[in-house]
DNA sequence: TTAGAAATTTAGTCATAACTAAAAAATAAT
DNA sequence: ATTATTTTTTAGTTATGACTAAATTTCTAA
């Protein structure tokens, strides 16, 4: 069994992850607000048991293990807040505290047959997918620029990793977050596109659409 | 806040108390399944706080503010038990470890909405009563012989404080738990009792009726 | 009534998981 | 390329709540 405090940080991993930010013991501890310190401490641990892949000063990741776990408490998350709106009356912006504590209860059964009561649903009150049971979850409507076709249409939702080199080029060239980007021509050449971004034309570079997060619009 | 462990403890206090069983170290740490000295500690910690009354070497007793915490535990326990087997389909019998997690869970707001989507039971599904959101409970159906009048019926349910001297005596002339009494003479002269007890009258003088605790038969 | 047994408390240890302060490593800027 | 800054880790501290072993108090029985 794992502590409260061990499944809370792998959520937080799993949650920086979702989002392709970098999971560095900075970003975990401003998360869970906590040292980076303690972050530190924590992480080693979470290593030793194989949830993480961790090397000293080069962030985390989640290993299989450590992902199913992360999920199987955001099911119980999701699934807690479906049963605190849709049976108890609750309003979606009031559950999450209380769905924070009731995902730390351990019973298979007791999910299994909630899961059951609230007939399957799909999606928590907030529309986030709810995990199956074997931990599968329907992915985010996202990918990386590089992976648009011509055409397509996608608003930027962040970068694949925040270096400040490429946060300031984008700075420069006045692409923000939530900008509606779509892909007017991919040079074969060098697969650099060619993008129409607030109704300027402008160029990346392949570098740069390998690093942009997109959420598919349609 | 309380910490779950002083939650533990205080609902223990109060099981005892209300089997009128002896609240002591040891009967704690018997019933908690811990040493009698993490027992010891934890009591000096719970009496600092108020909850209990506690004398060195002497036993506990709740206050009244440790009593409405211990009943306010009870309170969600039960009605996470009322739920798991009402609603959520478990058997009677397997819902007490789930509701022990449960009822730790800390909002208000949740046990109100969920007492009212369980339409306000009075009994859990062990038949046991639920108490309301003030902490008030229906008293068990339990007294002292003493208490008792002429032709009145009981169950021996245990004693008040159980010294071996007692223990060993019952244990002689014969009464045991379980045991169907019916009070045929209440002498006025000694305040003796003449009970039936399986058929047969035996007296017992007026110590041991206010050591003897009955449910009343009907 | 006093010795022995039983119950209880104290003293000191351990694990968990947070913290602060200081050291070390990585990254950025001149 | 070297210094300065930021990030991360290490070392040492704290609180909680369990433990063992030893000391103390209370109870029981001869």
């Amino acid at each position: 069994m794992n502590s409260q405090s061990e499944e809370d940080y792998l959520k937080a991993v799993y949650h920086l992850e979702a989002e392709n930010l970098s999971v560095s013991t900075n970003s975990l501890a401003s998360y869970l607000n906590m040292k980076p310190s303690s972050v530190s401490d924590m992480l080693k641990k979470l290593a030793e048991k194989k949830y993480i892949n961790y090397q000293k000063y080069k962030g985390t990741s989640l290993t299989k293990k450590g992902k199913l776990i992360a999920l199987k408490i955001i099911r119980k998350h999701r699934l807690w807040e479906s049963f605190l709106v849709d049976k108890l009356g609750f309003s979606w912006a009031s559950v999450h505290s209380i769905a924070e504590q009731l995902e730390h209860i351990n019973s298979e059964e007791l999910i299994d047959k909630l899961d059951e009561f609230l007939d399957f649903p799909k999606y928590d009150p907030h529309g986030d997918p709810i995990p199956a049971k074997n931990g599968s979850i329907e992915k985010l409507n996202q990918k990386l620029l590089i992976d648009f076709v011509e055409n397509e249409t996608g608003i930027i939702k962040g970068v694949k990793k925040a270096t400040p080199s490429l946060l300031n080029y984008l700075d420069d060239i006045k692409i923000n977050l939530g900008d509606i980007v779509k892909v007017e021509k991919i040079i074969d050449f060098d697969r650099s596109f060619i993008i129409n971004i607030k109704n300027k034309k402008i160029t990346v570079s392949e570098k740069i659409c390998k690093n942009l997060l997109l959420e598919i619009y349609d």
